[in-house]
DNA sequence: ATAGCTGCAAATGCTTTGCAAGGCC
DNA sequence: GGCCTTGCAAAGCATTTGCAGCTAT
């Protein structure tokens, strides 16, 4: 309650209840299809629309990370510190990858004027 | 004409049109719809869903690389060699980064039995 | 009180599909 | 001729939007 305070966000039911399902666990991945399915298994009713408004606020304020791995989905990611993930393009799974699990050197400078937003790394694998 | 046929595929009059926009000027990153304006520009007719089509079985035979960034669209990338990629987020362009560029070390293996099928870089910047 | 949220259903926009007609081998 | 392709329009799907009714503060 406090954390959506503190991001400028209020903690109606709905986004405490989403917060709680999302963040209680561990780190975790999740499409806004599978947080609704969530919700409605934990008896919380919310609408798909105000799944997507929650997971997009929560972006916006940096609570979460999006991830676009194929066309098909979005990801939304509860882990926002440096790291990077596998992608099992089989099943759709994402598996975190500490960030200091991965050197990359003689990065190229962002061209001129541009500043560097992330960088992402992603190790398809056919698992 | 030869290249199609040697992955294996018809050369019909709207892929030889399609494959000579793509592969004709030096590497590029096309999304279908800019490639069927292409296309109605050069006076080439084919229906969107015949460069789909394209786009598709080209890339399944590898002449192409598909890169999804955002939810938005998909990229088709002529480069299929080892490369990376810049990504301006505000004006949705690609930009490649040769690989030798980019050391990337410590990669952690594939989890037992999952093989690499590839490794993306992508560096998001605000430009 | 009132600015911000939510829910529902309709709308969007990219991508895919069904199927008849056409073109390559 | 036979089978792969194409074209068109309709269907699919994930995501967004419009707007009336709520609800934090």
């Amino acid at each position: 309650m406090d954390r959506l305070r503190d991001v400028g966000l209020r903690p109606t039911r709905q986004r405490m209840a989403l917060a709680h399902l999302l963040f209680s666990p561990g780190d975790r991945h999740v499409t806004a299809e599978a947080l609704f399915s969530e919700a409605k298994a934990a008896r919380v009713h919310v609408s798909l629309a105000t799944v997507y408004n929650a997971l997009h606020d929560f972006t916006a304020k940096g609570l979460l990370r999006e991830i676009s791995l194929d066309t098909e989905r979005s990801y939304f990611d509860t882990n926002i510190g440096d790291h990077h993930h596998f992608y099992f393009e089989r099943t759709g799974r994402l598996e975190d990858i500490p960030g200091d699990a991965v050197q990359i050197s003689n990065l190229p400078d962002a061209p001129h004027g541009a500043t560097v937003t992330r960088v992402d790394v992603i190790i398809r694998v056919d698992g």
